[in-house]
Formats: C-alpha cells, structure tokens, sequence
DNA sequence: TTGACATGAAACCAAAAGGTTCTACATAGA
DNA sequence: TCTATGTAGAACCTTTTGGTTTCATGTCAA
C-alpha cells in the first residue's frame, strides 16, 4: 500500500528530534546557532538558566541529530546541523496533501454531520 | 531587523504544537486521523493503551490545534486539522536555507577551525 | 607553575507527562 | 423504559523532564 512515506520504524528516528524540539528553550538554541555556532558559555549567556541546564539541552539536541559539538581547546563549540531537521520536516510534509483535501472533508464533516448543534445550524453551502 | 521569520512571540503558539508532536501515540494518531476521522473508541482500538490516556492524548492534539472534535450524538469525532501542523512546518522551513549554506559551514568549521566568538569579542564579519 | 576560565559530572528536587483504575453520565436502540 | 455503549472525569501512581547546587577536571596565558 505504498506505505514509504510513513513507517513504523521512522519513529524510532524522529522521538529524539521531535523530543528535541519540544521544548522552546531549545528551540530557541537553534535559532542561535542558525546565526553562528556558539560555545557552552555563549549560549549560556543567552538565558537565564544555569549553565548544566543549558549543557542538557545541548546534549539533548545533539541526540536528535540537530547539532554538533566541537572541542575547541577548552571550549565546546556548538554548531547546527540542519540536515537533523529534515526529517521531522519530512514528516510534517506528509500532511500537506490534507491542507486542502482533509480541510474540504473537515468543513463537509462540520456542516453536514453535526446534528447537535440545533442553534447555529449551518447552512452546507454544497456547490 | 526583519525578523519577520522567527518572533519570540511565535514560539508561544508553537508549544502547544511541537508538544503535542513529541509523542510517538499522538504522530499515530495524527496519521491515522489523516487517513479518516475516528471515535474516540475506534482511535483507542489502535493501542495497548487504556481509553483514558487515548483521550489525554486527544485533548493535548486538541490544544495543539491539530484536531478537531465533533460530537456526534454519543460519540466524538476526531478529525485532523492539518493547518494545525503549518506552524510547525513553517518554523522548520525556516532553517531551510541553512541546509545547503550552513552545511558547508559545518564543513569547513570541522575541517579548519571555528572561528567563533569568545565571551566577549565577536568578529560579526558584515560585509 | 599557577591562576583564571570553560566545561564535565554527580546528587538532588519539584513539576509535568504518561499511564492506570474506578465511577458517573448521556444517548442509541430494543 | 431499560440496557448496552461511548464518553467524561477524578484519584492515584511512576517515570521523565527541566532545573538547581556543588565539586572536579582540563586548558590557556602569564
């Protein structure tokens, strides 16, 4: 059924990217590095969390595959790479066939299919 | 400074949606919703899991604004709302550009050095 | 070598997340 | 009306998450 573009097994891969772009403080991180990579202390500066909780978010975006990070000398240098990005990017294309088709069924579904709205019945203007 | 991409202000409605696609049950949930609506009953059929955690589920695709539900009669009627997903989409196209150009940073920042800023001198190369 | 700086890492904590069971309510249908 | 079904929701539990403080390590630069 021509299912390659949603497996099963391509959760397994994005969980840790999705996880990492749960949370906005990381989202935020990657917006920086989008603009320059930065070190530890950079980033750190950025906000007003402890350094160990910013270095936990590194860590968790580097399991996702969103940056890298470099030794430089004493300094840890974190780099985005964007291409971890693609495939919760990928995922999401997936829905763009629905954007049109699936909000069409989602205004035939409000309009048609709803009996228990007696107030503001709706009148399903059907071409 | 044109930050017409990326606003502060954005990332407080996207947490509602990258929240609600960070879980491995609701992306199911989301594919399968793309493929038709569903009961809350028929979506909980699909998993190991109790009803219950089906319906927190539900409620946080809800506030994520990713799906709509409908009552009808006694049932409620999941639909996918895939514009819900466009913000999300929107936030990762943003770091498109990134994917050619700053790959090729990463390249030469790992095969040469990384030039980048100490804490308080950054070389802003403007050009 | 020695001090200052950047990071690593452990121990700990509160809150949120994901799950369960049990109970109660509403509605379709015989 | 009575019963079975579908959902709502409370109460509770365990694990994860995001955060802290504290201390140790490694490296640059005098």
């Amino acid at each position: 059924m021509a299912a390659a573009a949603l497996r099963k097994d391509d959760d397994d891969r994005l969980q840790p990217v999705f996880r990492a772009l749960a949370d906005p403080t990381r989202r935020r991180i990657l917006r920086d590095l989008a603009r320059e990579p930065a070190s530890i202390a950079d980033v750190a500066s950025r906000f007003e969390i402890s350094r160990p909780a910013v270095v936990k978010h590194l860590a968790i975006l580097r399991e996702g595959g969103l940056i890298a990070i470099q030794p430089k000398g004493r300094e840890r240098i974190n780099v985005l790479k964007p291409e971890g990005l693609r495939s919760a990017a990928e995922w999401l294309t997936f829905f763009d066939a629905f954007w049109d088709e699936k909000l069409a069924r989602l205004k035939l579904a409000v309009e048609s299919d709803v009996p228990t709205s007696p107030k503001g019945r709706k009148h399903a203007r059907r071409h």
